[in-house]
DNA sequence: CTGCTCCATAAGTAATCACTTACTGACAGA
DNA sequence: TCTGTCAGTAAGTGATTACTTATGGAGCAG
């Protein structure tokens, strides 16, 4: 999987799969343990997602409902930074999807919905619990809130780091002011 | 680029090239215009950079400064806006960086330097012109922001609809919520 | 008509790569 | 000790692909 992530499907010989693996590079060894390239690009997707931890409990209250304070504040960044280290430990897949995602459809659509879909469901429903009566539109607050936090993985994963003048500290305490604002009153 | 941003660098052979071209596919004719197949994507993407209309005309002032009012914050979602559709129009170059990016380390400091860099400082400009003397990051302010935007158009690019109930009209009116809310008193 | 310049094509070439086949040796069970 | 199984390797095979070389023909100048 690290190699598929750095350098994408195509990219990876069987040959260096087998290189790291401890088999000699080139000699089809690995066709005895997996049926074809595909195969050993699923099992790893699979053992991944499986071991993958839940990140919903990163969503349990912090503190008692009510308008935001400051713990709630510093619980959030904490939150949004166990994202990151999550995005980071699972970059190799990351990056391999967000890659080679159009070759693989059916991967495509359990990341959709195993990821994607649970995540934003879990924060909404932690944002809901912090909110005081606001008309604010949760579920696209917490889209919003997601997606500055994947956007800024990537780029930090494309390019190395993040490109503007702005630290993980600066982006993600911005971030909770933005959900303080949010979730208080207009 | 167009086979380019659909298929990916490698997965694109010069055989399709030449027949999107009006060439005999496989004859080789390309080799009479590029000297290689990394030739071709250098030169579209060199136009593409040379073509791409200036995003800074629409940080233009709205109205004059002080609070957010209605008017500036529908302009805030016409800006954001136009950026979808900007990166629809450079979709195949912005796709095809995502992926390929690592394989052109030329291109992507192009790309960081000349895209982002400069849409950040005049979003970062704008948003301070209409700050009323908040106390807020504003670079990190417009940092958030383009993530979330960016991050927006990769996921329905890649995906092929935002996967998530949230729909354009609701993402962009929130993100000017956001912004509203974070350049008017704390 | 002649000769020159291009551009395109046909037909390769060499390299890469996923995958296969034939064989070898280690090990377990009887 | 004999035998079957299995993991590993050597050595391919066939397909793909970027790129090259040789050939032919259209257009143009003189």
């Amino acid at each position: 999987m690290s190699l598929f992530g750095r350098q994408g499907y195509r990219a990876t010989t069987i040959a260096q799969i087998e290189r790291a693996a401890g088999l000699s590079p080139g000699a089809g060894g690995l066709y005895r343990h997996f049926a074809s390239k595909r195969a050993v690009l699923e099992a790893g997707v699979d053992r991944q997602i499986e071991n993958a931890p839940p990140l919903t409990a990163f969503f349990e209250p912090s503190s008692a409902t009510g308008a935001p304070d400051a713990a709630s504040r510093a619980h959030f960044v904490a939150v949004a930074r166990a994202a990151l280290r999550r995005l980071d430990g699972e970059g190799d897949v990351n990056r391999l999807l967000l890659r080679d995602l159009a070759d693989f459809p059916d991967l495509r659509d359990r990341v959709r919905d195993h990821e994607l879909r649970q995540v934003h469901g879990a924060l909404a429903a932690w944002l809901q619990s912090q909110a005081s009566g606001t008309d604010v539109d949760i579920d696209a607050l917490a889209a919003v809130l997601m997606s500055a936090v994947s956007h800024y993985w990537i780029m930090t994963d494309a390019l190395g780091d993040y490109p503007l003048d702005v630290d993980e500290e600066r982006f993600l305490a911005t971030l909770a002011d933005v959900t303080a604002r949010m979730l208080g009153p207009a």
